[in-house]
DNA sequence: TTTAATTTGTTATGTACCATAACAAATTGG
DNA sequence: CCAATTTGTTATGGTACATAACAAATTAAA
């Protein structure tokens, strides 16, 4: 029942100016005790860079995981997009199509499964997202460049502990 | 030329079903490797479970955040407010309107300025401020839960260190 | 000092992202 | 075989922003 309307990518929306992570002069209380708010700042930072970074592609972190998603796990079913990312079906709905607008994913009808999709990149879209995945790869070597690769490690190592709970 | 207009405080969204960071069997290429989105998957579950702890409070990040900073540096500016969080000023109109609506906060004249306010918290504003901060530092010790003290503030710190590039 | 630029809070407007709900078609389970 | 579930989709709505334009007030310049 597939129909794989195709709506135009829209651009990000970036914040107005930089941030600011600790403003000189200001009390920040408990904030400055919170794992919660250490990540909420350097998430917005990140998510900054990673906009500037990747606006020649159009791309968001949202787009690009999608994308990565899609290709290495060929044939992968919408739904699961969806469960993978933590948004509803819907949303993973506009995605696609944004990525398909884009030139970089296709549906293909689902093997065993008539109602489903199986998600593909095009050979563009194979292009692209290497191209993509080196500039992402720089955009995150740039962010913790403060870090030695240990501390990188240990970084990812222990927010991979934060996650259930 | 304040008018304080009060919009009535609206509930957060929340994510349909629990976010999964890790989902069996699936391969996230790049995204494992990258701090970028190891911060991404904790700040989804964290937020997860923020809004599920102060749900009673109506309370969401960005909210606690501005009372903190409120609490912390009385008769701090709008704008102030807005740059520290790094939103646009009218964002802060919107967020200072909602606490404002929960009896939470007060705009008093500024003494060198009269086209500023400043913000204050109300008695009923500071005793909620007391409780929710209870609540939250509960929590953010509930998601840290896996790490033991020496790794909370090791992480923080490594957080830290990400914000400048 | 008189004028020009800037700042402050506000409103109006628009957008990106995501949720919920309702569906038809297809699949699966009892 | 029929009921329940699943899949992708659309419709609708909400929230958190952004940008732009303002009037009033402040500050800087000439």
């Amino acid at each position: 029942m597939p129909s794989a309307s195709a709506s135009r990518p829209r651009r990000p929306a970036a914040r107005g100016e930089h941030f600011e992570p600790h403003v000189e002069g200001i009390a920040y209380g408990a904030l400055d005790t919170l794992v919660g708010y250490a990540i909420r700042r350097a998430q917005i930072s990140i998510y900054e860079d990673f906009l500037a970074a990747l606006a020649p592609w159009d791309i968001t972190p949202q787009r690009f995981s999608a994308l990565t998603l899609i290709a290495g796990n060929p044939a992968l079913k919408l739904t699961d997009l969806a469960r993978i990312l933590g948004i509803a079906r819907s949303g993973a709905v506009q995605l696609v199509d944004q990525l398909q607008a884009m030139g970089y994913v296709t549906r293909r009808d689902a093997a065993t499964d008539k109602r489903a999709y199986a998600l593909m990149l095009t050979p563009q879209g194979k292009r692209a997202h290497a191209r993509i995945t080196r500039a992402v790869l720089d955009h995150d070597q740039r962010i913790s460049a403060r870090l030695s690769e240990a501390e990188r490690r240990k970084l990812i190592e222990l927010l991979g502990r934060l996650g259930a709970f």
